[in-house]
RNA sequence: UGGGGCGUCGCCAAGUGGUAAGGCACCGGUUUUUGGUACCGGCAUUCGCAGGUUCGAAUCCUGCCGCCCCAG
């Protein structure tokens, strides 16, 4: 059951809670309804507010997507049950401009995008948060799984009690000001216990599947969503050996592709599976070998963020979600939209440009930037 | 229309009388809040076609078809 007693903790405000004001985004899922849960329960004054990100009529009917259709109507359930109110503001344009057109380009420009981080330093931390401090609030809480910790030098962002759950990675452009502002509730649960917490509410959304694939693409067809934004970038061509130059086939669109794919080459007579080593945007080709020409020794990092100190120990970095951090050493200026470079000591393998690159101190994150070139290893 | 070689899964390829390896590709699953990766599983009752020899043929014989090379 949920311990009331400990619940202003996980808000971090002076007390008493009764005198705050707390925004909740409500993304329409699990983890953010719990959070407005918590914090209706906290006893501070609780105000939802729901983005309307993209287009209804595509995403209805949609599993585990948020910010539309089912979800909005879900996000509203949920506040009338908790007895708070609930705000829906419709940001579809600026969503489609700072989010999926930049996407799109992206692709069109052989980079791979992460729109996830786009919409959390736009939308969310931005915008939403602007809104929430208009609404007077004392703080804006999401539900990411990420905990802020109060250090000597002011919050830091850590990551996820539970490493499964943890979304730090996505959250490394959060600046120092916005961080002081935000509050992350469920960094230091498990999933399951988010889900139980749900249940015992008796939240509508307790058994509704985790959000996965990214939000405004439907089906899982991102090359589809690529198109209707920018129908001219679609277009097919040679796919070429990275070392020898050799044709060796053909694409039907370098926005299908990214950097360390194996899968949908279609080349067949190898004596080893093909990566995709480059894209040669310009001449619209996609440069393919075999797995040791991944290997990248340095990554260009630009737009960095930093969060809290440089540490004086050691980094490591995530160049992909799904990964175990690596030991790294940064070289140059970073935070504060600077460019610099992060050296891998041990090759790293599929570094894709339009990737973040985060950096951390042990949990800590330290900050990041996105992957704009690579070096190979042995070059 | 003389000589030589070849034709095994979409591609590469092993197998020369004992009942079709392997790799690549592809498909499915697992993992997963991006794209990918990785891992697991599936994938030729059939060896260009038609006959023949044999207990038994992709492997031997005959014919046909197709492709490649050399060629006075």
């Amino acid at each position: 059951m949920l311990d009331t007693a400990t619940l202003p903790d996980l808000f971090d405000l002076p007390q008493p809670l009764k005198a705050r004001r707390i925004v909740v985004a409500m993304s329409g899922g699990v983890d953010s309804s719990v959070v407005a849960g918590i914090a209706a329960a906290s006893g501070a004054e609780v105000i939802g507010v729901t983005l309307q990100l993209y287009d209804y009529g595509a995403a209805t009917g949609r599993k585990g997507a948020c910010c539309a259709g089912d979800d909005i109507r879900d996000a509203r359930a949920v506040a009338d049950r908790l007895g708070i109110a609930h705000y829906v503001f419709d940001h579809e344009s600026s969503f489609r401009e700072e989010v999926v057109e930049r996407f799109a380009d992206d692709y069109l420009n052989g980079r791979t995008p992460i729109p996830c981080v786009r919409c959390n330093m736009g939308p969310k931390f931005t915008d939403l948060l602007a809104m929430a401090r208009e609404l007077g609030a004392d703080c804006l809480a999401t539900g990411h799984y990420v905990r802020r910790v109060v250090g000597a030098d002011g919050p830091e962002l850590h990551r996820a009690f539970d490493p499964a759950r943890d979304q730090s990675y996505f959250l490394y452009g959060t600046t120092e000001a916005q961080l002081d502002f935000l509050r992350f509730p469920l960094g230091g649960l498990p999933k399951s216990e988010t889900r139980r917490i749900a249940e015992d509410m008796g939240l509508v959304v307790a058994a509704k599947p985790d959000s996965q694939d990214i939000c405004f693409v439907p089906d899982g067809d991102y090359a589809k969503i690529v198109r209707s934004v920018r129908p001219e970038g679609d277009a097919p061509g040679e796919i070429v050996h990275a070392a020898s130059g050799e044709m060796l086939g053909h694409h039907r669109g370098i926005i299908h592709y990214t950097v360390g794919q194996r899968r949908g080459l279609e080349i067949g007579g190898q004596p080893e599976p093909l990566y995709v080593i480059g894209l040669d945007a310009p001449r619209r080709r996609v440069l393919v070998g075999p797995r040791p020409m991944l290997a990248v020794s340095r990554a260009t990092i630009t737009e960095t963020n930093r969060i809290g100190p440089l540490p004086s120990g050691p980094l490591t970095a995530k160049v992909r979600s799904l990964a175990k951090p690596v030991p790294v050493e940064l070289d140059g200026p970073f935070g504060e939209g600077a460019t610099a470079t992060i050296r891998f000591l041990q090759p790293e393998y599929g570094v894709a440009p339009g990737q973040a690159a985060v950096l951390y101190a042990g949990e800590r994150v330290v900050g990041g930037g996105w992957i704009d070139s690579t070096e190979r290893w042995d070059g």
